[in-house]
RNA sequence: GGCGCUAUAGCCAAGUGGUAAGGCAUGGGUCUGCAAAACCCUGAUUCCUCGGUUCAAAUCCGAGUAGCGCCUCCA
């Protein structure tokens, strides 16, 4: 299979270190608030690619941290800790708050089919593997002490920039808001790897360490972690966009600083969900959460289906108009699907043949839009209904999309319906009168007041049904 | 200022040098007492602009334009 690598900037084939085996590791949460949409599409998209590789025949070995320490909103001696604001604004403690949003996290995931490494690791649990590597990169040194901090020294590399050709110079210092200068530091790109008491005093999580009390800068984290869990070679590294710069360089500088040798030959980053005007982003304060959505009744599903009908690597624009469009395309698409009924033997001819579309779109560094035309093209094909069943359960496996899942209409059912079927039934025989006896002044009376209630009429030839709105 | 990405119908989108898939929405029709649902039909002489290469360009090259992202919180 075929897939961009953010590294080289091109489309290339896949490959791993060890044949048929993937090690994948993705960035994971920062849980000091609720997942977005927009944070949400790039799990989405990483859980495609892990199902499309089992899919393809890999085993996977995915690795996800979760972020619950350390993560600053800068460098700089007045940055604060983002899981602290958190625990400061609801008034719990650090862990509290780790605890809370992961749930909550864990939680939108499953909602929205995501399946959730075995190995998901908070960062608080590994900071000694964290002092461990630093120690190394100090004796190495890659690594120097400045302000009671230590910082990794970019200037020991002979190429730090490793996704972009960057020039240090050209590099503008504290343009985000928020963002301030770190005297401490030799370098421009430098940054920090252990933070000491000297930073803050309200500072909740402190771990001893040689360099003094104090807890781990943002980057190192996933470093070692995938180091720990994955060994010294990782095949694939995923994350949305944002993370390419700083994130991601540092990540290579100080692993292969530590390592001595390349680490991750393949990076995989999903481009971001933009609202009009921009991207969406907690500091911002203009996103959308999974929740929201849900209130204004639609489903996970639908979110799904509206990310997968774009392509990973490309800005994706979130409007009334464009999700609605996508959330009607899905409910419309699974009701063809849960009208199918089994019949006749599968034809292997046409499966194979709509196998290897799939294949080929998939194959071709994802291509979920061109993957779900598939489907469509499935329903419009003369087969049978076994063979149409057999294949979209088939691509249903790595798309996720519940697509023979009917449990969110009874959800809605039971949740928003004051009358009972027997006097929804009751309602409809009383119309049928009407009807019979040309009273349509009552027939249309007894329809609209059900359409009030959320209960449509749908009335064929052999008589009326209802479906819940 | 530097470094990148993107541009195809109202919206989402396929396309990888051979004459513009698919979906949603819209409009029309069948059905219906009327509706709804369902089903059928419906749209780009042209792919941001201008040049160039070629028998042939949405696709390759050059120059513009517009939008978006990153430059140390970020998916």
């Amino acid at each position: 299979m075929k897939l961009y690598n953010t590294l080289t900037r091109e489309i290339e084939e896949f490959t791993t270190r060890v044949p048929n085996v993937v090690s994948m590791y993705t960035c994971g949460p920062t849980v000091y608030h609720f997942a977005h949409i927009g944070n949400l599409r790039t799990y989405i998209m990483e859980d495609i690619l892990e199902k499309y590789f089992k899919y393809r025949g890999y085993r996977v070995n995915r690795v996800m941290n979760i972020t619950d320490i350390g993560h600053l909103s800068s460098d700089a001696d007045t940055g604060e800790d983002k899981m602290l604001l958190g625990a400061k604004r609801e008034k719990k403690t650090v862990l509290e708050v780790a605890k809370y949003y992961t749930d909550a996290f864990l939680q939108d995931c499953a909602k929205l089919n995501i399946v959730i490494p075995e190995k998901f690791i908070p960062a608080t649990v590994e900071v000694e593997e964290f002092i461990q590597v630093i120690s190394v990169l100090e004796k190495k040194g890659f690594a120097y002490k400045a302000g009671g901090n230590v910082y990794f020294d970019t200037s020991k590399l002979k190429e730090y920039h490793k996704f972009f050709k960057f020039k240090e110079d050209d590099l503008e210092e504290g343009v985000r808001d928020g963002v301030e200068k770190d005297k401490n530091k030799r370098n421009k790109n430098d940054f920090v790897l252990w933070f000491t008491q000297s930073k803050f005093d309200d500072q909740a999580l402190k771990w001893d360490s040689p360099w003094g009390i104090g807890y781990p800068g943002w980057h190192i984290e996933c470093s070692c972690i995938s180091m720990k869990y994955l060994g010294e070679y990782v095949d694939i590294k995923c994350g949305g966009v944002d993370n390419i710069f700083p994130h991601h360089t540092n990540e290579i500088a100080q692993s292969e600083a530590f390592l001595g040798h390349e680490w991750c030959k393949h990076w995989f980053h999903t481009l971001h969900l933009n609202i009009v005007g921009g991207k969406m982003s907690k500091s911002l304060g203009n996103f959308l959460t999974l929740s929201s959505l849900e209130e204004n009744g639609h489903t996970a599903m639908e979110y799904r289906f509206f990310c997968l009908q774009s392509h990973y690597r490309k800005a994706l624009q979130f409007s009334e108009e464009s999700f609605t469009n996508a959330a009607n395309a899905y409910q419309k698409l699974k009701e063809k699907i849960l009208a199918l009924q089994e019949s006749g033997a599968v034809d292997r001819g046409i499966f194979d043949k709509f196998t290897t579309k799939f294949i080929a779109a998939m194959d071709n560094d994802l291509n979920t839009a061109l993957a779900i035309t598939t489907i469509y093209d499935i329903l419009k094909e003369n087969t049978n209904a076994s063979t149409k069943i057999a294949l979209l359960k088939s691509f249903d496996s790595v798309l996720s999309l519940n697509l023979f899942v009917q449990e969110e209409w009874i959800q809605k059912e039971k949740k928003d319906i004051a009358l009972t079927e027997r006097e929804i039934l009751a309602k409809i025989e009383e119309r049928a009168r009407a009807k019979k006896e040309k009273d349509f002044a009552k027939a249309d009376a007894i329809r609209d007041a059900l359409a009030k209630e959320g209960i449509v009429l749908i009335d064929t030839a052999s008589g009326t049904t209802y479906t819940i709105k």
